[in-house]
DNA sequence: CCGCGTCGTGTTATCGTTATCATCACGGCG
DNA sequence: CGCCGTGATGATAACGATAACACGACGCGG
């Protein structure tokens, strides 16, 4: 029964004529495309010809839905316009692609529910494993990827419970090593900004870090000194003003969030609080800016193309069949110390 | 004949099990699925039930296949990296994401060699529309998305020759208007900088505007003046140091590339040149940063977040074969003003 | 000189949906 | 009272590829 063919110009070629064409069967053709060394030479060359001839263009839909497999990644980021992710994303789409696979991108805004859906909608995709960045889910997400059966990992932070594998690094140890390398300097008024950790998993394990350091030190936290905001730089500046409300004074502040410290820095220099004899500031991710600012500020230097790129690694072997075997992988993080401690 | 079923702990449940479980045919579960009013309310009650129990995920590849549509749309960027996209592609993805499609996103790299794989490779997976934005293209990727019919978006620059439906601003008015708004302010002697004009269209855009500016003004360009460099905040800084060497010294200086104008601003501050007295600055993205920085940076504020909603929202209704006619759309931009100039 | 592994290719069934048309029960209306 | 539109559902044939097996030709060893 021939069906309507709806969509205006489209030249519909299909295998067949290429088989037609190349006069061999379409399987030979489907072969000389996917497995070019289980066809003769000469049948090969023929093929190509008629391919460029008639201009066909494989239907990978068709062909997923026959071999079960996809070239598809699915991956869901809190936010696409956080400029931490672009560059996970960015290596984990390079390395993919070399694999001539394709990312699916996502966001969900850092609420599980909307996470859900999408790794539903992906799973609907059928695609062949999934990168997320957080790593608390719904029991129905949970329960969704296990039945499907597809590859996850998890590159937020280090999981206690992982859904399948993970590649990060710690935030907590990163919090608590940067809280007690300002203690190492000298600084004993440790201010703490994070974003708000509610639904925000990392943003928690850095507060747990930073209550762990002093903790380890002999610091009774203060709770004036430790505050949670919006993202942006808007906040972090807000922050830092409220912060220097408190008396005494704290003489240092880690901020524990994507660009807070760098709205922070900017309202120090408006106000004329000299960094670092007035006030310390040190930032979670060093984004390239950090080493440019006047003066420069001192971070925690995440891996963040290595993560993108080992995760893309990993998803391509567990697709592959070639199963590493790696769990969790636990990439690091050094302290990048500058001018502004 | 039975295949094997590779993949590990995956449940299979198709359709068929659920129509059975439900104790209808499998057209009827299709269409509760997908046009609910045409179910009686107590067949689709059972479905539903069946669904939930047997755990059944439909498979769009297969719907995709048979139906001759899909809900993903392919978008290229030169680098997922850059801010400046970043919001475009996050209103790009939300507005799709209301008609449940999805985005598939890679990344070009500027080359538009590497863009017509790419292209070819989202054609393979029959997405039903591609956003670009490059507004140069290979002949054959031209000739690509000609024949399968995709409709197209391109969104960097207002394009001589469309492939198809356009949504941007005029890099070329937008760089013409800062530089004689910089005139208008009493500068007179100004420099500029932009990215390698070669492969990036946009670049030479704004490098033309500039000149015609000058020319409009009656200004004679200075070729010393005029540079162009890599990306980056260093990038930035370099240009900026080159031409301050030049006398007699630029009085103003045009920043015409991502983040170079925050690079050279830093530099400024660094080297004590007072902003805008010794020399005023400007940037082309209004990167929320610079109404944050000490000065603040005058800026050409672009429609990023308009922009990907609008091609959003085009796409969607040529779709679903609502053609709106729109062939352009030109979304304009604003100067504004700030501390640097 | 025959059996058998290998190479290149074709045949057939299937992947899991949806489009189209057929069917059937029902009810209003002339 | 029978005709016919309407609403709900089903049967059948695609959609465009790939998996698995079949098959003939060929070469090699015993």
């Amino acid at each position: 029964m021939p069906r309507s063919n709806e969509r205006s110009g489209a030249q519909r070629v299909r295998m067949t004529d290429v088989a037609r064409r190349a006069e061999v069967s379409p399987m030979t053709v489907s072969r000389a495309l996917r497995e070019p060394d289980k066809v003769s030479a000469e049948t090969r060359r023929k093929i190509l010809e008629a391919i460029e001839a008639v201009g066909y263009v494989p239907n990978r839909l068709a062909g997923s839905l026959a071999s079960n497999r996809s070239n598809v990644v699915g991956l869901i980021v809190p936010s696409i316009k956080n400029s931490l992710f672009a560059e996970t994303i960015q290596a984990t789409a390079g390395a993919l692609a070399e694999a001539s696979f394709h990312l699916l991108i996502a966001e969900s805004g850092h609420d599980i529910v909307a996470e859900e859906k999408l790794i539903a909608a992906f799973v609907e995709q059928r695609v062949s494993g999934i990168v997320l960045h957080n790593t608390t889910h719904t029991e129905r997400a949970r329960a969704l990827v296990r039945n499907a059966g597809v590859p996850v990992i998890e590159t937020g932070d280090l999981s206690r419970d992982p859904l399948d594998i993970v590649v990060s690094y710690s935030n907590f140890e990163a919090a608590k090593a940067m809280t007690r390398y300002l203690f190492r300097r000298g600084y004993r008024r440790i201010g703490f900004v994070s974003l708000e950790t509610g639904s925000n998993d990392r943003a928690s394990e850095r507060r747990r870090g930073y209550l762990s350091a002093l903790e380890s030190l002999e610091v009774e936290a203060e709770p004036l000194l430790i505050r949670t905001t919006p993202p942006g730089l808007a906040a972090g500046r807000g922050a830092l003003l409220e912060l220097m409300k408190v008396s005494p004074r704290p003489d240092a502040i880690f901020f524990a969030g994507d660009v807070l410290a760098i709205g922070a820095a900017f309202e120090c220099q408006r106000q004329g609080w000299r960094v670092p004899q007035d006030l310390a500031i040190a930032s979670f991710d060093d984004l390239d800016i950090l080493q440019h600012m006047v003066p420069t500020v001192t971070s925690l230097r995440l891996p963040r193309r290595e993560i993108g790129e080992f995760a893309a690694t990993i998803l391509l072997q567990r697709i592959q069949g070639l199963d590493s075997g790696i769990v969790e992988k636990d990439l690091g993080f050094d302290i990048v110390q500058r001018e502004s401690t």
